[in-house]
DNA sequence: CTACAATACGGAACACGGTTCCGCTTTGCA
DNA sequence: TGCAAAGCGGAACCGTGTTCCGTATTGTAG
């Protein structure tokens, strides 16, 4: 109790101001470029827009997924609570799943490109890939094996295949309006009810 | 008939002997790097397997999605051929539509990124897009309706719509054992169902 | 208030892949 | 066999991600 820091390890001597105004700034405009110009937005693009160097941004975030992760945090907390409150708030655990994926998918489609960097196997995206389904797929794991217990559905598909299925349906859904992605994830979610 | 090319524009001179070689050489090389690094394979990873340079690729397929289309336009052909074989050979619409969609799918899932480039937004690959869409719609779209028709199937949803979505299915469906593609396009199959 | 060491910063430099350009070679034809 | 046109190879160029280094800012101890 003498490093004057209130944490575990050592490790995290407390940031400078500026640096933390800097990774505030950065956010803001990452955030603001995502919308324009989507996730995959050139890394000089968002260091110019918070008048910044590019090397702040990799000081910051070592990847671009760590990045991304910073910026959509809230939203994908808000997804995964949305799980158990939906399950007890719903009637059937079949339509609380289905309100959920509704969820994800909006999330999902809002986000220029996003679904697309989920499933990129590029090896600077582990960690998104880790963040998204650490955080998302227990939740959905839950959900399935409620409806799964209610005899609703069938179940013989685990979460992880069905969130990369959703979320590669919703690859390409925003620009184009002949495509639409939440049809076809209610598609699937229908072939999931248990054959009678 | 007396320009001596059997063409209809003037505008085809006919190759010359080492150019044709080369064309040849080209698509046994991009073929063989597909099958190892996919399609979206480096230009010149393509052109030292052919032992060409790498102006003489794009001399031949101004852009890597007209390599792709004649790397792949035998099998593309095969599948739309096999739809309406398909059709007139197997039981009911439903039935016959569902085979063709593996057809589908098991030539997505075989070539590494396939699937991935047939979505990509980027300008270049609009031919690509244009020639699968042109080719395989029509077939799909005689399929939707056989079944439809029949009453088997729900009607709204059109063929563009669908095998997008089948698409986006099988992107990453390669060198990745917990997600199997063709699962999930089977549940979507079967959400497609007239619901009773 | 000042001096200094640690921290962070900006932008140049580098790596890498797609695309274009240009001087040279090969081919087809007379 | 000579020659014009077609084709070729690879260097050069451009845009993007990533790293490095000299400089500026910050926090603190005296």
């Amino acid at each position: 109790m003498n490093d004057g820091d209130g944490g575990a390890g050592r490790a995290a001597p407390r940031k400078r101001a500026d640096a933390l105004r800097n990774e505030r700034t950065l956010l803001d405009a990452a955030a603001a470029v995502f919308v324009t110009s989507g996730v995959e937005a050139p890394v000089r693009d968002i260091a110019a827009r918070a008048g910044v160097g590019v090397a702040t941004i990799y000081r910051h975030f070592p990847t671009r997924a760590d990045l991304i992760i910073a910026v959509y945090r809230h939203q994908v907390e808000a997804c995964a609570e949305a799980g158990p409150a939906l399950l007890s708030s719903v009637a059937s655990p079949y339509a609380a799943l289905g309100r959920w994926i509704d969820l994800f998918v909006d999330f999902l489609v809002t986000k220029h490109g996003l679904a697309a960097a989920l499933r990129s196997d590029s090896a600077g995206f582990e960690t998104l890939h880790a963040y998204f389904l650490d955080r998302l797929v227990p939740v959905c794991t839950r959900l399935l094996d409620a409806a799964a217990a209610a005899g609703e559905i069938r179940s013989d598909l685990n979460a992880l295949e069905l969130m990369r299925g959703v979320g590669n349906l919703c690859i390409g859904a925003d620009n184009d309006p002949r495509y639409d992605a939440r049809r076809l994830v209610a598609l699937l979610i229908a072939g999931l009810r248990r054959p009678r």
